[in-house]
DNA sequence: TCTTGACCTTCCCACCATGGGAAGGATTAC
DNA sequence: GTAATCCTTCCCATGGTGGGAAGGTCAAGA
């Protein structure tokens, strides 16, 4: 399988493929003659497995632990347990953060009348302190 | 006023300054003799308003178009509210997005026991159908 | 007056993950 | 045999931000 077939077949770009490979994610698949990269089916369900992990939001290091931890029969569920949970928090601050923009901007936006008339709450607000 | 207190004030970094001057977001200062930029209170007030941009989550571009509008008293409210709205839209597709991925991940943590024990469903979903 | 430390200048590099594209070789289909 | 499609490596761009080097400038204190 080439190189482009393996991208069909995973759903990660070829030239990621290539990314992943030169970064170390994954390993340098075989060659032919002719130096094109050869995958197989265990290549294609790892990079199936590292585009879900991304989908899911996981860092190219996390998917990196994760990807280590499936490979390894003996892990202990705790430790993937524990990645997963310490993403969710990360995700749960930033949904905060992105929460935290709208509500203002929302208040901002119902104070702002829209029509043709310059005066505007939301470059008021953003221009800081009225004492200027 | 140098671009150290220029930071100071305005509470963006020196580099951030040289930074958005190179792109264009501010307008390059004057400078002294010996080559220094020499800032003033007006130019502290744009740098307030970009940072508070930037802490909404308002892209450079967007920065840029609310600073005009800021700098054009006789602009139309209507144009600053779309390009709030349209922001808000934005945040809220990548706060469901972000929910999407969470409402998932939380799903198979709480049915990874997290033990020493090595089955892990959260791994077994990365790595997809079970029929592999 | 001389030194020292804190500031400023420009320039280059790094991040992270991804895509675009050029130049040139290989394979495949007709 | 030729044309189209693939592959290879290499460089560049994104968006914002930080780090740091090499060298010039300024202010304060001995």
């Amino acid at each position: 399988m080439n190189i482009g077939q393996a991208s069909d077949a995973s759903g990660v770009s070829a030239k990621m493929i290539r990314y992943y490979e030169e970064i170390g994610l994954v390993r340098p698949p075989l060659r032919t003659e002719s130096n094109y990269r050869v995958y197989g089916s265990d290549e294609v369900h790892v990079l199936r497995f590292i585009r879900r992990a991304r989908t899911f939001g996981f860092s190219i290091d996390e998917t990196r632990a994760l990807l280590a931890l499936w490979q390894d029969k003996s892990r202990a569920s705790a430790e993937v347990r524990d990645i997963a949970s310490d993403h969710i928090a990360t995700l749960e601050t930033k949904i905060a953060e992105l929460q935290s923009m709208v509500g203002t901007l929302r208040h901002l936006v119902h104070r702002c009348h829209g029509d043709n008339r310059p005066d505007c709450p939301i470059l008021d607000d953003l221009a800081g302190p009225k004492g200027h």
